[in-house]
RNA sequence: GGAGAGAUGGCAGAGCGGUUGAAUGCACUGGUCUUGAAAACCAGCAAGGGUUAAUAGCCCUUCCAGGGUUCGAAUCCCUGUCUCUCCGCCA
């Protein structure tokens, strides 16, 4: 949520920021709403302030022995008119909450200007396109050749977009998380958690997946949960009410989940194999930090989730989303895009957000700043490190060879028992 | 699933329907004392919002959440959520 302060005395400047990005605010219609709100909340308030000077001298009229009837006549109608007062108000104050809830964040300042990923900008490259003398097969080929991926009998299961692994590809997807926890726990500074896979509806509120997103989530409704889309819901929801003091900052959390996304609307899109489907698993990097820092981490956290495809020595790109492309929440994204050699391009398997206030504003995320001795509120940020079934096909096509085995990275054979090819 | 108890400030913990936004303790901040620290003593210290140039005043809201009773509710009533204890079931 943006700062409710700033939407009001910057509305047109905000407008055509969230324009950037493909977003329309109804300036008029805000502004006409605010003035009413505005007005109705004075008038509220000074009907209350009367209600509680007319109370406090009954009671003290009551208290010397005095008569109290015609301070409680001139009370009479008040308590109606507050009544409609105050129920008015609360009307116009979810209204605009509404519209709050479903304005997105403003890009910053060194956000790419663009309409679509087309206009995404590429900003470093590192290592090279595995070397292939013959064509290669993609991971659908490789890993039901292999009898080990069979997205059939999902379908039985389930339905389509989901998949069963097995024997050492199911291994190494385990492998693969087991690598990402121990790399960001021991050599970043991350503090793993386990979290519950099915959230409120405030969690998702909180980090900006409703109102907004609802036919995105699976949901569970007698119970009133939704299964999460990523870990970033419920990790980041930690510190949602909270007050944090500085020394508890910054705060960095690595989770391993499965995540659900019912893909409304990509149908047709992607619909072969395993790069999107309906749960897929996923390391997650959550920071709090201090406003302060938070461009900073948004670097760091970036380079960690970096170190994960480096370490397996997948060629990959970063690049910074336009303007047009940028999620909902984030202010600023990075993306991390793997070589598909079957594709023969470049595919996202992390994206790295700074969100600054808008979901700690939304959370009532704070920390105390000891400058004012006042809560403010933090920066959240998150990113992929990584997307596992994502980092699972990229190993199974970058490491493949002619006879369509897998070759297995080096860093990888350790949580594999030794194993270093799958064939 | 059944029975009972509870939910109050960063934490612990009082609170008669009427200056209670809330005692007290801890924590925190400032000061005195000290070479320094600790201790002791003194003082301060909830959050959110409106208005405003204002982090100045003034005002409003908030004691789990949502309703209700009342001139007035942390205090009374109803509903829900959560926590704890016991029983049942269970990985």
């Amino acid at each position: 949520m943006l700062d409710p302060h700033y939407l009001r005395n910057h509305l047109n400047e905000v407008a055509k920021a969230l324009k950037s990005r493909g977003f329309e605010l109804d300036t008029d219609a805000f502004a006409q709403l605010e003035e009413e709100r505005k007005k109705l909340q004075i008038e509220t308030q000074a009907l209350q302030q009367e209600r509680n000077e007319k109370s406090r001298s009954i009671g003290q009229a009551k208290a010397r022995g005095e008569n109290i009837d015609e301070i409680l006549t001139e009370v009479a109608t008040l308590g109606d008119r507050l009544k409609e007062s105050e129920q008015k108000l609360a009307k116009i104050q979810a209204k605009l909450n509404d519209i709050m809830l479903r304005i997105p964040n403003i890009p910053h300042e060194s956000v790419p200007f663009g309409e679509s990923e087309e206009d995404n900008v590429e900003i470093r490259r590192w290592g090279e396109k595995p070397p292939m003398d013959f064509e290669p097969q993609d991971h659908v080929d490789i890993g039901t050749a292999l009898k080990m991926l069979d997205f059939e009998t999902a379908v039985k299961i389930t339905s389509s977009r989901f998949v069963i692994m097995k024997d050492q590809i199911a291994k190494l997807h385990r492998a693969l998380i087991q690598f990402m926890l121990n790399t960001h726990t021991s050599e970043h500074g991350y503090t793993e958690v386990n979290v519950p896979y099915l959230v409120n509806a405030e969690s998702m509120q909180g980090t900006g997946q409703l109102p907004k997103f609802e036919e995105d989530l699976f949901a569970v409704r007698e119970h009133g949960f939704y299964l999460i889309p990523t870990a970033e819901v419920p990790v980041t929801n930690i510190v949602r009410n909270e007050i944090l003091e500085v020394g508890d900052l910054p705060r960095k959390y690595v989770c391993h989940t499965p995540c659900f996304r019912s893909e409304a609307g990509s149908y047709g899109k992607d619909t072969r194999g395993m790069i999107r489907q309906h749960q897929f698993e996923k390391v997650e990097l959550v920071q709090m930090v201090r406003p302060d820092e938070s461009w900073q981490a948004l670097e760091e956290l970036t380079a960690h989730a970096e170190t994960i495809l480096q370490k397996l020595g997948l060629h990959y790109r970063v690049i910074t989303l336009c303007t047009g492309d940028l999620g909902f929440s984030a202010a600023k994204t990075y993306d991390l895009e793997v070589w598909l050699p079957s594709q023969k391009t470049f595919r996202e398997i992390s994206s790295c957000s700074n969100f600054l206030d808008f979901q700690a504003r939304r959370m009532k995320a704070r920390w105390r700043n000891p400058e004012t001795g006042k809560p403010e509120l933090l920066h959240t940020l998150n990113g992929s490190g990584l997307a596992v079934g994502r980092t699972l096909l990229a190993v199974m096509e970058n490491y493949q060879d002619e006879k369509g085995r897998i070759h297995i990275p080096k860093v990888l054979q350790p949580y594999m028992e030794g194993t270093d090819v799958i064939d």
